[in-house]
Order: C-alpha cells, then structure tokens, then sequence
DNA sequence: CGCCTGGTTGAGAATCATCAACATCTGTGG
DNA sequence: CCACAGATGTTGATGATTCTCAACCAGGCG
C-alpha cells in the first residue's frame, strides 16, 4: 500500500506545488508569501519517482542540489575505506538531505531510496541566488543546515553514551516523532529500513537490534510484526531512551 | 611558555589583521582580495585572551557570532538530560566553532577553553550581509559548514565502527594532521584536553584511554609524558586507526 | 518447489566498563 | 620553598554488555 501511492498518481501527488505541498512548513520553516512560494517553487525539479535501491546520488558525484522528501523514504551512506558501510541517516516526508555535499562541492555519502519514493531536488546554485532575493530566505537556509548540524551531535551522543538498549528505544521514539510532525500516527509505523540498516546506523550487529526487539516486545513496550511496529507504551520507550527507567 | 604568548602581546599577536594572519588559508579557504579581506575584517572583533576554564558562549545563549581559534585550544561540548556532560569537538589555531547556533538561533553547546586563548569573533549577521556584497564568500561559507559536516559524518563512523583503540589511533592521527596544517610538529605536541574529555569525545572511560596510551607507547608507536605526545610511528599509528593493522 | 535473503535465537568469547587502590601532578597557603 | 589537599592519571581485578559464530526459520522470487 504504501509505495503504490506515489507510483501511479504521477501528475497529482508528485507535480504538486510547494504552495499546496502539505509538507511545506517542515521544509521551509518559515512563512513565505505566495509570490516568494511560487520563485521557489520554478527552481524545483520534481523527477519521475525513485524505485527500492535506486540512488538519488552517490559518494563523489557533483553537488549540484539538495533535495526534500515527497514521499517514501530513503537512507544516505558511506563507504569505509574497508569497504563496510555506515549508514549516516533515515530521511521521511519533508527532510531535507544533500547538504553534506556542501564542503567539497562533491557528495560524501549515498542517498538511496528504502522504498518508492517522490523526492524534489533544489539546485544549490538557484537557490543560493534566491537568498540573495528573497528576504529572510537565506537566514532560513542556514536555519534548517543548522538543524542538521543539531542532528548530527545528537546523533555523536546517542553513540558515545547510551547503550544498545537506549540506542534502539531512541531511534523508535525519533520515528514516532517525526510521523506526528507529519499527522501520521505515532504509536503504529512500517519500518522501511532493514534491521541490518537500523543495526549499522546505531552502531550494533543486527543480532543485538533483533534480541532488543524481542526483548521490547517481551516488556510490552512495542508490538513488532516484522517491520509493522505498534508502540504499546511510549511514556515508558521514552525513558528507556533516556536510560532513567532503571532506578 | 605556551600560554605566556597572547596574554602579553596584545596588540601584536592577538590584534593581527586578517590580511596578515597565517590562519587566513585555514579560516577562510578562499583567496580574498586585499580590499574583501579588510571589509571581513572590519566586522571581526577580537577579544581579550580568554584563559583556561572559561566559556565563550553557552548551551542556550542567543547565537549572534560564529567564532575562530586564534591561538590556544577549546572544547565545545553539552550536557544530556541527566547532567552527564558530552564533548563535541576539539577547536585549535585556524578552525571555526560555533555554527551550532544556527539551527535555533541559540547555541546548543557550550564552548571553554582548555588553555589561554586568543579567538576572533565573527558576527554572523554582518558576514551574512557580506556574503551578498563579496562574490564567492557565501559559497565559500557554506563550504566551510559543509566541512563541520562531514567532520561530524566522520566522528559518527568512527564512534559506530571502531574500537578504543581505533579511536584513540584516529584522534592522535586527527590532531598531529592538523597540527602539520599549521605548519607546527605533526610528531611532537601538547595535549591541550585532559584524559577525561579524551574519553568523553571517543565515548570511552578515562581507565580505557589510559590504558591505551600505554599499550602504544609499549608497542613503540609514541612516546607518552603526560600530555607530551610523540609519535614515534605514525604509519603504524595510521594503520591502527584504521584497524588494518590485524592482519 | 527450492533457493536466497533477511530475521531470530542460542552459546561462547572479547572488549570495554566498573570498582578500587595507588601514584602523580598542580596549585595554594603557611 | 615546602607541605598538603584535591584533582588527574595509572594500573589491576572483576563483571556486564555486546560481538562473533552458528544454527535455524520465514518469506519472496525465479
């Protein structure tokens, strides 16, 4: 059901304008006039609908553009110079990503779709001279790379200080959020990502991602059925994710 | 005698223009113009030495200035909920902090100095008015965010994927490459942070990271007197970093 | 139908944390 | 200038968490 959405209704759901775009809000935090809308909206390129497995772009290609979720989801990832994989984020509905093509004018991860998803692309260049036209645009930019950056750090302490547990049970709550932003459930999801995905992500082998599933559902604190997960007691997921259930 | 050298000199060391900074290259990685530079420069402030202990800016203070290490070291770091305290990144001669700000308009992490130090303070309002006026800048600003980035994208691996002893590698590596940039020893140095904030950035206990120097310094790839670090053999160390040392 | 990928579960091993004792360094006041 | 206290760093013994290796199960696709 989910990715069927976006696969056929290519002129409706995936040609919408930014100023009918009902994800437009996360996108763009702040409030443009309709005539500001609609410049925005000439310079983004609305491609045909990525398939499972398709990249958006790769390590090393050209930054030319960011882009923003429509609809799906999708993961962006590094090669280690061994070879292994480091998966550096989930992205939903109204994210943006591409930004760390920034520093080098060269991507340094892949962005490749979790499943059939509807995605915009922002060339950087237009949008870097709209700032300078668009009052508040460009303060607005920055705002939402600052956002990222926020993500990041909290991402680098997720890592450093919390255990498995607390790890996994941050991750579900972080989902769960980022669907209510986006008037979608937050108790009851599908997971798009595979466990290796979530394990490589949270820094842990997909043994341990699996048992601590299990071992959430044991408590009563989720219900999984296989990647359709219930959240039973968010109260309680959340204080596991902050590690201050044990006294 | 390191930290004897800004707090004299004021008006030599610490009131150096721009224009006559060897960190320019570092800063700024484009090639300004006599003139651009000295518009930068009149919008950078420089503040009296700061010495070790105190606090640029604070987790929650308004965010009006993204600031440069002239000399000395700092650390940016947070405090998580339970009142553990999370280093973010290490800040020596040349390299920028404090565009955590910009997500939210206030900082979210705090900044000390881990010795006396000499910062340069960049209103971020002007420099964002002179990126309209000086053509390249804005690029090259986000260029250098872009840079915290992947900065960050590589921390996240490292604590994701490797070992303690693969960090501590990493970090020694880390600071004696950026060392070499600013044309100091990259075999030779101070450690300006204390075992603890080692452990803190890494995600390791102060006992792990104690051990692990002296398991190096036994194995002949540096040479440890308190904070006086020597790499004996920084291949070695290079490739313990990067864990192909094991077979 | 059978293969192959992805997921689960178990047993044992390894890494790192914890607890604890002790050493060293810093700086402050006598 | 020395002595002492508190902070910082080192080392050892023990234990917990998580990884590794391995077997097994379920589902999707040719």
């Amino acid at each position: 059901m989910s990715d069927s959405i976006s696969a056929k209704s290519a002129s409706s759901s995936f040609q919408t304008a930014c100023s009918n775009c009902q994800l437009a809000a996360i996108c763009l935090p702040i409030a443009l006039e309709t005539p500001e809308m609609d410049r925005l909206d000439e310079i983004i390129q609305r491609g045909r609908p990525v398939h499972r497995g398709d990249h958006i772009f790769r390590e090393e290609d050209d930054f030319t553009s960011i882009y923003a979720v429509r609809s799906g989801a999708l993961k962006t990832y590094a090669v280690t110079e061994d070879g292994r994989e480091q998966v550096t984020g989930f992205y939903f509905p109204g994210e943006l990503f591409g930004m760390d093509g920034m520093g080098k004018n060269q991507h340094t991860v892949s962005a490749k779709a979790l499943e059939t998803s509807a995605i915009c692309e922002i060339p950087f260049n237009q949008l870097q001279s709209l700032t300078t036209q668009i009052s508040g645009l460009q303060r607005n930019l920055f705002q939402v790379i600052g956002q990222g950056i926020n993500y990041d750090r909290q991402l680098i302490t997720l890592l450093s200080k919390n255990s498995a547990e607390e790890r996994i049970a941050s991750l579900l709550v972080s989902i769960s959020t980022r669907n209510s932003r986006r008037k979608l459930s937050a108790s009851s999801f599908h997971l798009p990502m595979s466990r290796t995905d979530i394990a490589n992500f949270l820094g842990l082998t997909v043994e341990t991602v699996s048992r601590i599933f299990s071992r959430f559902q044991k408590q009563q604190l989720i219900a999984v059925d296989n990647k359709d997960i219930s959240i039973l007691d968010l109260d309680k997921l959340h204080a596991v994710a902050h590690g201050d259930n044990k006294e």
